[in-house]
DNA sequence: AGCACGCCGACT
DNA sequence: GTCGGCGTGCTC
């Protein structure tokens, strides 16, 4: 066999088909069915066509029958070798499919979208009454002869789900034929440049009608000839923009053989009007000393990774840029990873500001056609840095000399759909490849990346001075307990509304952070101030009340309506009579959010002028850039928001910080609560004072004062946090000590659920048992998720406490084939191995 | 996932 | 007798 044949994968299969199929490369797609190449094949028996990519181009096959039939969907190779390792990668490493690696490396507009549609066959006299056709069938022949071409859904739509039957039975005797076409991915966007032929003083001339020169009696020509001598070389655009004349005058122009038109390809680019500022960057002492180390282990062979940690005001960004710029001028290039751009996009203007044409953003907020540009760019080598979220560690940047992860303990970093990758696993094994480091920076550092750090698989690099020798804000704890004893039921205390009074009668600012997230709230004793917390897992309890929320339908009523739970091992029970720690009888249901709180300030403070800044108010896509430039512009003077308002922001003025419910994230059900809860207080408190000499003030109201997590982060004492944390990881078994991997089984029939639950189970524990026996888990369920119906879908989940071997990977790769073969009952499987959240 | 093949109930 | 139900199995 002399044939080429192509070993692709294909791009839209369940978990179960993600193998290598082999197909006849027709000879003359020799040349542009190569390895990484978009090609799209006839697959299954009723032949659909599908998308997929080549692995390896092969001449010869294991196989007897081998189709023919591939096509090349795209002109350019979409993925080189790099990045189709990548997408194996991600596969064994997440149990997604190659497909979905590909889909989340490559922009959707890169993709040919492939049409199926039905037409009549013309070979075929339809004598409709001779044979033996279904009524319905008579009925969709008629349809689909009286229309060019109709796609299935369409019949379906029409018809009814037995459409696809009846087609069957027509296209089997061969009245109608299957057909598809391909609709092209992102076009290119091009422009034309159009420029004079002839001297300037010539265009003018002409333009203004001089006798003896060339006389044009379009005024609209003579306008544009005019505007090209008076300012050089235009775009058609530009020059439309400029005269008002039209594509048809610039051609006419052309023919006349005064102007040339050039076309070029564009990239979008929303980024490029930054404006540029290079300021030379001088580093404190401490700064100096940071980059002289990084640059050192940037220097070494082998693997390499740095956590830099810094207090907050440290100066961490400075350092960062002398490492890119260091890098850079080694001819290598740096992905720069950010947890959110829409939450600091001054940041990333500051960013392009200063690197100009250098840099590529990528985030979520791009248009389809933008993100595709940008890709381009980076692939075809016009930029060296590239800044964006998570999904930019993928970016085919062609020589990485670095990658940080700035804010590296933030959750974002961790994909929750498929491929759920966390950006710290995809990087680490990107530098791995191109030799390149890796530096995460924080002021308070994930556990697991600080532990990495203390184990000596990355440098430690501490800056501990704030820059410009700025001091942290006097931080007032605040006992709420004592607060609602005395009779105050607001939830500000006392003492922060008269310090938010004197700010505001003053003309300074403050800011308000409250963490209501989520739907469910704690219960805690109004006595001893301590949550009930579960007696296997020792996270808190969740309340839920009568009813769940979300997309409000009758059913998403709760079994569990009134109960405790705990997410973690499933364990449920009544809310006890009594404070299991002192015996008390009395609970606090906690759940004041941000709208009650902006309603008591207004009722609390005279004069105040508040901007609210949640999810609900800045879900337009300027308004959360608005409220933010009316806080910085004075124009109001308290900013009372969620997490958003404690990333990123400098404001000079602000001299108050006030923090409500500071323990209401501790107690969410995760073992990460801790250093969540440490983090926000950390960044939140540090927006106190930022550069004034006079000393900023936070006051943290809280119903656990003597909460280790809320006291270490007013002083600001992460090492201490760590040693206390670090010793609950390692005695309860959690991260890093081991990993988690949540089993979660879905579907809309609550029956077949729990069936395949107890299947899922059993199965589990008979592989456990059998042939898998070597591997050591701790295994938890099957049990309801906290949110079990979302959208009329039902979720059991098993947790496993285990190490992300390869062994275990393999074993639960099975697990999703088995279960994944018996889609037929409508239950899905997923797996994700140390999810963000629990 | 989708689609074919194949073996049992209610209709012309 | 057959149409068409969906159970089982395969896809280069």
């Amino acid at each position: 066999m002399n044939c080429d044949i192509a070993r692709v994968y294909l791009i839209d299969v369940p978990y179960s088909l993600d193998k290598l199929y082999d197909y006849y490369i027709p000879p003359e797609l020799s040349k542009k069915a190569v390895r990484g190449a978009l090609v799209s094949v006839p697959f299954g028996a009723g032949n659909r066509r599908m998308s997929a990519v080549v692995r390896t181009v092969a001449d010869s096959s294991a196989l007897e029958d081998i189709k023919p039939g591939l096509s090349v969907q795209e002109s350019f190779p979409c993925l080189d070798d790099e990045q189709l390792e990548l997408c194996e990668f991600l596969k064994e490493y997440t149990l997604c499919t190659v497909g979905e690696a590909v889909r989340s490396i490559v922009p959707s507009a890169a993709f040919s979208k492939i049409n199926e549609y039905i037409v009549i066959n013309p070979k075929k006299e339809y004598d409709v009454s001779s044979r033996k056709l279904s009524e319905r069938a008579v009925e969709i022949l008629g349809f689909v002869k009286s229309s060019e071409k109709v796609s299935v859904g369409k019949l379906r739509a029409l018809f009814g789900d037995d459409a696809a039957s009846c087609i069957g039975q027509l296209v089997k005797n061969k009245y109608v034929l299957r057909a598809s076409d391909i609709t092209d991915g992102a076009r290119v966007k091009t422009e034309t440049s159009v420029s004079l032929l002839i001297g300037a003083a010539e265009a003018l001339a002409i333009a203004d009608g001089v006798p003896g020169e060339k006389k044009i009696r379009s005024v609209l020509q003579r306008e544009a000839l005019r505007a090209l001598a008076e300012s050089g070389t235009q775009t058609s655009r530009e020059l439309g923009e400029k005269t008002g004349c039209s594509t048809l005058h610039i051609s006419a122009l052309e023919k006349k053989g005064l102007v040339k038109c050039e076309k070029k390809e564009v990239f979008r680019n929303p980024y490029s009007d930054a404006a540029p500022e290079r300021e030379e960057i001088t580093l404190s002492q401490s700064q100096k000393k940071a980059f002289d180390t990084l640059k050192d282990i940037y220097a070494k062979d082998g693997p390499r990774g740095a956590l830099l940690y810094g207090v907050t005001g440290s100066g961490k960004t400075s350092v960062i840029k002398k490492m890119i710029d260091s890098v850079r001028a080694e001819g290598r290039g740096v992905i720069m990873l950010v947890p959110e751009i829409a939450l600091t996009p001054q940041a990333v203007s500051v960013f392009c500001g200063y690197y100009g044409e250098s840099v590529s953003v990528l985030h979520s907020g791009l248009s389809n056609g933008e993100r595709f540009d940008a890709w381009r760019r980076i692939r075809d080598g016009l930029c060296d840095i590239v800044i964006g979220t998570r999904s930019a560690v993928f970016a085919p940047l062609k020589n990485i000399g670095l990658i940080v992860i700035d804010e590296e303990q933030e959750h974002t970093y961790k994909s929750d759909t498929d491929p759920k990758y966390s950006a710290h696993d995809v990087a680490r094994y990107r530098c791995k490849v191109h030799g390149s480091m890796l530096l995460l920076a924080s002021a308070t550092p994930s556990v697991s990346s600080f532990y990495r750090a203390k184990s000596g698989k990355y440098t430690l690099v501490e800056m501990k001075d704030r820059y410009g020798g700025a001091v942290l804000p006097e931080v007032k704890i605040c006992d709420m307990r004592r607060e609602s004893a005395a009779g105050n039921t607001s939830p500000f205390s006392m003492e922060l509304i008269a310090r938010l009074s004197d700010t505001v009668q003053r003309g300074r600012q403050a800011i308000i952070f409250l963490n209501r997230r989520g739907y469910n709230n704690t219960v805690s004793c109004m006595s001893c101030g301590e949550a009930i917390k579960c007696p296997h897992c020792s996270v808190s309890m969740t309340f839920h009340t009568r009813y769940a929320e979300g997309p409000s339908e009758d059913e998403t009523r709760q079994s569990e309506a009134g109960h405790l739970i705990c997410h973690y091992c499933g364990y449920t029970t009544r809310v006890p009579s009594e404070c299991p720690t002192c015996g008390k009888k009395h609970f606090r249901y906690m759940g004041c959010g941000t709208q009650r709180a902006e309603e008591e300030i207004v009722r609390l403070v005279p004069g105040a002028k508040i901007s609210r800044m949640d999810t609900d108010t800045t879900s337009k896509k300027s308004s959360h850039e608005k409220i933010i430039n009316e806080f910085r512009s004075g124009k109001t003077n308290i900013l009372l928001g969620t997490q958003m308002v404690a990333k990123g922001h400098d404001f000079p003025n602000v001299e108050l910080v006030g923090v409500l419910g500071a323990d209401l994230s501790l107690y969410l059900d995760d073992y990460r609560a801790g250093e969540r809860t440490f983090s926000m207080l950390t960044q939140v408190v540090g927006r106190a004072g930022r550069r004034e000499a006079t000393q900023g003030v936070s006051v943290v109201q809280t119903l656990n004062p003597n909460s280790d997590v809320i006291r270490l982060a007013a002083e600001q004492n992460y090492n201490a946090f760590y040693e206390n944390e670090i010793r609950f990881r390692h005695n309860l078994a959690f991260p890093p000590f081991c990993d988690i991997a949540l089993l979660t089984l879905s579907s809309a029939d609550e029956a077949l659920l729990s069936a395949a639950s107890v299947r899922l189970y059993e199965r589990l524990r008979e592989l456990l048992g059998g042939e898998w026996r070597d591997i050591e888990l701790q295994a938890f369920g099957p049990f309801k998720n906290p949110v079990y119906k979302v959208r009329n879908v039902c979720r059991m989940r098993m947790v496993l406490k285990c190490r992300a071997t390869r062994r275990l990977r393999e074993m639960l790769s099975l697990l999703l084939c088995e279960f994944g073969r018996n889609a037929k009952n409508k239950v899905s499987l997923s797996v994700d191995f140390n999810p963000s959240s629990l």
